[in-house]
DNA sequence: AGTAGATGTTACGGGTTGGTAACATTGTCA
DNA sequence: TGACAATGTTACCAACCCGTAACATCTACT
């Protein structure tokens, strides 16, 4: 068997895992090396050999929950294949458990926004996340007839970023455990705009 | 004239001034006392003097926001007496004021919230803020006749929590410039939700 | 067996940061 | 003038953290 070792994963994931895990429970700026290193069952050499700083490894995290959200929507539109209302209804349903369960690849994403100002290299990686969700989320809003989708995917990213922010600060007392129902509503008023009452009460 | 140096403000307000400038551009952790001294053009020992400690300087500059927080409410209410309507779509226009503008106390608070996990001493003055605001913004709600006020407050709630976040990582072209136009669409919707069309569009 | 490569261990260097000690300086009031 | 309090200056300590060097160990493959 020339396979590496199957059962125990190679340091390198095992890094990369733990970096995660810590990343998400501390912030980057909250954790060091040396605790990644032991918390993976490894050491702060090979760290090193497979990662040359910090900072490297910081990106490499960031790309592998990149890589798992592009797994998010693929699931997505498998689930409800040529129906983008579904599709969306559902998105909310599942960015829902995104918020509020802990192991998220998102909280990643907010954990590099500590970085804002410093201008580490993980920063345009974040950036670029951002940009294809926001690309992809847009698309379904026009897809299930929306009728501002440029509007609703920002109040989408609003409140979804909102939740993962208050949730961190809040914890599951504050307004982040009512996400679901808070962007059901949002939704539903943006898919009503162009169906039921036009301007609604506010004129504008 | 015993007046305690009105030209020059007092080392322990400059320090204060100082720190709250420095913790919102850099957060609590990205910023050393040595910087925060220096910026006020003071000096380590006077600060130690004044503050035993960083993590006392940070409570005593979270209070300070807080206390201006109040003043925030205060204006509201003078602005449109009895007119709680109108009270809170100026809640809306402020409130996005307090997210664009870079010199704001929420960003403060929301600096704050990278000392979760660590039991840090700012942690329960911050919630106890965040509990004033959202009582206080529940009462409007309510008074305008909101049909779920609750959940509005939680909205507007994650919708600016999203958008300060949103703001310190995508800067002015991400979502929450729009954060006011998002805001007046989700409150329209509330206020719709109990005169317009019941239940729009989704069987709940 | 033996060699090469990956991994583990220990120790160290240089930098930053929170916090303290000792002393000098300034300003106020009697 | 003399005394006292507040402030400024310098130096220092201990802890932490990123990163490296040197050496030991293990594993795999021939």
């Amino acid at each position: 068997m020339t396979a590496p070792a199957r059962l125990a994963p190679p340091p390198r994931e095992r890094i990369i895992d733990a970096a995660r895990d810590l990343f998400r429970k501390h912030g980057i700026r909250g954790i060091g090396v040396d605790a990644i290193a032991e918390a993976a069952e490894s050491n702060k050499m090979t760290l090193y050999r497979h990662f040359g700083s910090k900072d490297d490894l910081v990106v490499v995290c960031i790309e592998r929950a990149a890589a798992e959200a592009e797994d998010f929507w693929t699931d997505l539109k498998a689930a409800h294949p040529d129906d983008p209302k579904a599709q969306l209804q559902d998105w909310v349903r599942r960015a829902g458990d995104f918020v509020t369960v802990a192991h998220c690849n998102c909280e990643l994403l907010d954990a590099a926004a500590q970085l804002v100002e410093s201008d580490h290299p993980a920063r345009h990686v974040v950036e670029e996340i951002r940009k294809g969700h926001k690309r992809r989320l847009a698309a379904l809003c026009r897809d299930a007839g929306v009728a501002e989708p440029d509007l609703l995917v920002d109040a989408l990213t609003l409140l979804i970023e909102g939740a993962r922010f208050n949730w961190r600060s809040a914890g599951p007392q504050g307004a982040a455990a009512r996400f679901v129902a808070i962007a059901e509503t949002v939704v539903a008023a943006f898919m009503a705009k162009s169906a039921c009452c036009g301007s609604a009460g506010k004129a504008h």
